[in-house]
DNA sequence: AATCACCCGCAAAACGATTTGCATGGTCCC
DNA sequence: GGGACCATGCAAATCGTTTTGCGGGTGATT
């Protein structure tokens, strides 16, 4: 750990303040109580020699690191980053910092970055598990570890969660394209059961998009639901199938906003504008969103929400310990209109 | 740290395996040799309590934690994620695991971050002050801790650094565009001298498409050159203000590729044809670029490559001591054209 | 004056590994 | 047979904290 082999410690404030190594530890966690004159020697040798505790030390004795294990599957994907950010500056007031590691969704690599997060002494894991499911990754980091993950599911989970609800957003999405006089809603989903649950994405939103069309008492038709990868081009290939038939839809919702922007593509090479031929709602609400052209209306994904839902999770755990029933958090989605739609 | 109160130590595997806890040690370590025959029995324990030993209490001992910091402004903005993830890519693989943290350029909580950090005694620090100098960093962390700095100032720092080459990149744009023909180049810098040294972005790229400009043997026009907060509206206005002046540029490079889409805004508001009428060049690749109409040809700022090489330099420290020369990577930047020019 | 309750400080035992020094028993080579 | 050497194992010290048990003062209450 490359530390100062003098680095100051805790004896040697305690030699040069006169005292022994426990008052310096009472006086700094205030434990027990210090008078006020010893105390104020302590602080004066802590000031003189600059000296910081040694955490692992810390750690090793009283069993907390004040430090979290956020397994993402890609933190450069846009996603992650704005999680991992609501999580941390939670977090960052209680003084805790946290371990990032990246899994690509593979199962070896999850199993492997949980064991090296809880052998750190981690005092909480957050985690969007991509291969492994809930049950093993409990068992991986052990029956007492604070765990909150996220997903879809709120299904009987051995750990806490923070989802969102997806049908929400859609539904608004919904009611502002229909207050407008759209009735024929298109959608496009991801690659329909791509990897094994890959991103559990798909269908989720479909669903969710069959839901929001009911709700507001249209009828949902079945051959204006395409499928196509997460990504631009697939979301143009998929769009441009939607747009080349004879009846098609007034608007298209999307499960992603790349999709969207695809579609949005799609539209502008079929010669049609957006939003009065047809109507184009995305997904996620990346920062892409507001910088194509038109601005993407769509549904926001809020990420940052979620990782502050998860990291007061990893905070009420700790204060509750184990036993407390697991607590499930469901945020909002909500649409967000700009220029699209 | 959440442990189980019951969880196997190096103690009740060398019960186990009839052994003491040093040979458990050594058979793990192989610091010294262990017979074929105890080391069996040992590595059986091992799996029958499913052992993992506990690395906070070996880095108490062995004063190494396998672990770094990242310390960045803010890992919600795109760059560092993609900077984050080629750091991890490489040290991964060598068991490192790495702590990540936001400062949003302020100069108290930079301290506070490494402070963090440093007590919880990583082996290395990764980090783009924008607040704090060099000097003062590196009389946080110590003089002995592998410290790797990301920027462009090559002067004299008391660190590892790593930075690009953002002059050659701006070259290739230069010539590419004289190829076609091109003379007239306009720039929209980022605002001049913003907060201090505020992501030392500003002046560095300006002065790299002068030089760029007067490589290519062409005459750089001062009233060309623009400035524009590093964001969409901003490039817009500063392009409005370039576009609409009588005798106006035939190409536009920009500070950054924010400002760059907006100037691709302007120049749809103004009628222009891009890139016939108007050539625009953008400035790091963010995802976005290729996802904005037309696509946004620009220089591409190679954060994985860097994160890539701040790993390996960190490595090479840790291999080779303190005592070591400062070692000083510059990468490249090339550009990459896509529709826009 | 005896009791009780605090206050304040110290010594020593954890926490769970690594590392050093020592002991034992061969083997090998002159 | 004796030294050198290696392989193998253990006991104990160590890393830098926190925490527990103990005890000597001091002041107030009976």
């Amino acid at each position: 750990m490359s530390r100062d082999p003098d680095r100051p410690s805790i004896a040697s404030v305690a030699a040069a303040a006169g005292v022994s190594p426990t008052t310096v530890s009472h006086a700094l966690s205030g434990k027990r109580t210090v008078s006020a004159d010893t105390r104020e020697r302590i602080l004066k040798a802590i000031e003189e020699q600059n000296y910081r505790p040694n955490m692992v030390a810390r750690s090793l004795r009283s069993r907390k690191t004040q430090s979290v294990a956020l397994v993402f599957v890609d933190i450069a994907n846009p996603y992650y980053p704005a999680v991992a950010r609501g999580v941390h500056d939670v977090l960052a007031i209680e003084g805790y910092v946290s371990f990032i590691g990246n899994t690509d969704g593979d199962a070896e690599t999850e199993r492997r970055l949980l064991e090296e997060m809880t052998a750190r002494g981690v005092d909480g894991v957050v985690m969007q598990p991509m291969a492994l499911s809930a049950a093993e990754v409990r068992e991986i980091v052990g029956p007492a570890m604070p765990l909150v993950i996220i997903g879809h599911e709120t299904s009987e989970m051995p750990a806490d969660c923070v989802g969102t609800d997806d049908t929400r957003g859609l539904t608004e999405a919904v009611a502002h394209l229909a207050r407008k006089g759209v009735r024929d809603f298109g959608f496009i989903d991801g690659p329909p059961e791509s990897v094994t649950g890959s991103l559990r994405l798909t269908g989720f939103r479909a669903a969710g998009f069959r839901g929001a069309v009911a709700a507001a008492g249209l009828e949902v038709r079945e051959r204006w639901i395409e499928y196509g990868p997460f990504a631009r081009d697939g979301g143009a290939a998929a769009a441009a199938r939607l747009l080349d038939r004879a009846d098609r839809p007034r608007a298209i919702l999307c499960a992603n906003d790349l999709i969207a922007i695809g579609a949005l593509e799609a539209a502008r090479r079929a010669g049609l504008r957006v939003p009065d031929d047809i109507a184009i709602v995305g997904f996620d609400d990346i920062e892409t969103a507001d910088l194509v052209t038109p601005r993407l209306t769509t549904v926001v994904n809020p990420a940052s929400a979620v990782g502050d839902a998860c990291a007061r999770t990893i905070l009420w755990r700790v204060e509750n310990g184990p036993d407390a029933p697991y607590r499930r958090t469901v945020l909002p989605t909500r649409l967000v209109v700009r220029e699209s739609a």
